[in-house]
DNA sequence: CAACTTCCTGAGAACGCTTGCACGCTAGGC
DNA sequence: GCCTAGCGTGCAAGCGTTCTCAGGAAGTTG
């Protein structure tokens, strides 16, 4: 770890933002004017029907040897492609699975999408994504439900949805399946994170803290469907080992503010001696706080985390260890199944383990 | 900082994997065999023709108030959303914008995507993703192009595309716009990473390192875009300097090996005395593994990063920082007035801005 | 009042595919 | 040799939109 700090000078590289249309040593990109080959196309060229087409390139066994081989040569020929708006329309199949996410820039959604995209790819779905990060989207993704008519299956991230929330996406006319997230009734894929959250702070009190601190993201919308769980995990370690309840603390969205709200933790004219944050990200914020506010870690501080972040290995932080990726998986090739097979079990439930990682930052108070 | 660090005790917190189908306490999912009303059904029940409801519900002013009036209610009361499979059909537009991307867990990514998609939901338009991360996956994607008939517009992520390749991307009939990566001929946004790789390697050469080693991840298909250019920025610098050549070391993929590669770079018999990463993410790998080592940074080695990651100001790592979202937002902005406006510049480019960050990871030599 | 324009509307032909149905041809059973 | 079965194929009817075109109502002008 590096210590100390220079003063940030910044200098700008290039001149900010400058719109250049340069002059052009390759070819234009050709106007887009041609027609893509169509079923009819490859018919002609194979003399055949566009049934026989339709036939062939779906796999289909009533298709006769010769015929096949002089299809999928012609479609090669013409490096044809069907078009899936055209099929759909037929088959009320549209080839993609929409899914719901609060942010695409956080590491644990950016893991369960590498996850779910690879399962997908291999069942030939494509993922169609709908960010929804503030509340206004939200709201309007739950009115319009633009996913309607544009895709097989709908996937929810981590949402900690209201109950009308759920029972419009239960009117959708589509598998609905939860990721991180357990609903009852509903297929869902997620980790027990009220046992997570026991363990973390179980293991703060073997090690003889008493005051202990919850830390978790304000929302516009409120907790976390995960936040709320680790909670009360950790609050029920605490009601089990009869200590004080833990002081929840909730820190305002932005890193900034975020890293201000936190330095108050420890402006308390009783500080708590451990902090079990609610994701590693906001621990290492927490960290960066208490660097500024020079409070070591872990000897006047204890702190743990939950995910295992990759730099959580690097930071020493403790943590609860889950892998995103396979949520990823699991949720894509439940989803899978329900789009392929309807008396499928409707609502499948996935749980996927948790791993207790101790690490450098947390040891006993006072030490 | 932690230092020092605990055994690493693992506990499963649940069994692993369990799949439990409980009971359900609230009502099953209702079966998704109600068909969605259509523009007839709009039609009837407003006393209009077919026409007059799409005319309507696309904004034409071709439409009597009244009839709109009618039209919007029966369209609300059934809760009416268009099929873009069957728009489409007709009208040749999908109303998506696919996009490339070599991963979707990296932070980069990730934030590119966020910025794209807050820029294209704008638009209307729905973003399909084809996550590419191994050769094969690539090699298919060229030759299916499956993103043919199902997109307006590709958009490629920081590709290092070879010149078939691109050729080939050209004959796709649509907008391709190349992020984080600069392309003659064709629409790209990208930032100078040659410019960024000459200040960070600048910067070390003015603390007074004469030695300093060039990090970057290998892969399968060659060096990326970006990391080659930093590099070509590293290298001229030295040049300009009249320093002897840099060490390029490569990293192979996976995290342990990655991190037992940069642990070598310490038991050369002549080891650099600064390191310039490729990007943040893999410095804090550096860092990692050189903790274990016992060298102590920024003393025994100064190290800069790339990209400024929100760890790195945690880690005090001097960086070069770019903003993806931005990247993601002007992208979007790009590909949306690629789509509307077929006449519009055909290959512009917008250069974003870099800024460098000194941080605590670097000093001068032997300080 | 006729002729012309303007405004709004609806009929109907696409769009590219899937699929039910019917047709012809070969093979097998009596 | 006739009937039936089965296999491979093509015809044609959709799927849910958009869009051209024609036509009717209303308004404007000479």
């Amino acid at each position: 770890m590096v210590s100390g700090s220079a003063p940030t000078c910044e200098i700008t590289l290039s001149r900010s933002c400058r719109s250049v249309s340069g002059p052009c040593y390759v070819p234009a990109m050709p106007i887009p004017d041609q027609r893509y080959p169509t079923m009819a196309d490859v018919a002609e060229r194979a003399g055949v029907s566009v049934s026989t087409v339709s036939r062939t390139l779906r796999g289909m066994s009533t298709v006769s040897p010769e015929a096949r081989l002089r299809v999928e040569q012609a479609a090669r020929d013409l490096e044809f492609v069907v078009s899936r708006q055209a099929s759909s329309l037929v088959t009320g199949r549209t080839g993609n699975v929409a899914v719901l996410a609060p942010t695409l820039s956080s590491w644990f959604v950016g893991c369960v999408l590498q996850g779910l995209s690879t399962q997908l790819s291999g069942a030939g779905l494509d993922l169609l994504i709908y960010p929804v990060a503030e509340l206004a989207e939200r709201k309007a993704f739950f009115e319009r439900l633009p996913a309607r008519r544009n895709a097989d299956a709908l996937m929810v991230l981590s949402f900690d949805l209201t109950e009308e929330e759920t029972a419009r996406l239960d009117g959708l006319g589509m598998p609905v399946v939860y990721v991180s997230r357990k609903v009852e009734g509903r297929p869902s894929v997620y980790v027990d994170d009220v046992a997570g959250g026991r363990t973390a702070t179980r293991h703060l009190l073997t090690l003889g803290h008493r005051r202990i601190a919850y830390l978790c993201g304000r929302r516009s919308d409120g907790f976390t469907y995960s936040s709320r769980q680790r909670r009360t995990g950790c609050l029920q370690a605490l009601a089990e080992a009869g200590t004080e309840p833990a002081l929840v603390r909730e820190v305002p969205h932005g890193r900034r503010a975020a890293l201000e709200a936190i330095g108050d933790l420890t402006t308390l004219s009783d500080p708590p001696t451990a902090v079990f944050a609610e994701t590693d990200e906001l621990a290492l914020d927490l960290l960066t706080a208490l660097r500024e506010a020079r409070i070591q870690v872990p000897d006047q501080l204890s702190v743990s985390g939950f995910d295992d972040h990759p730099v959580a290995e690097w930071a020493g932080l403790t943590t609860v260890a889950q892998d995103p990726v396979s949520l990823g998986t699991v949720a894509g090739g439940l989803v899978t199944e329900l789009i392929a097979d309807p008396d499928a079990d409707p609502a499948p439930h996935r749980e996927l383990p948790l791993r207790f990682i101790p690490r450098a930052s947390t040891v006993s108070p006072g030490r």
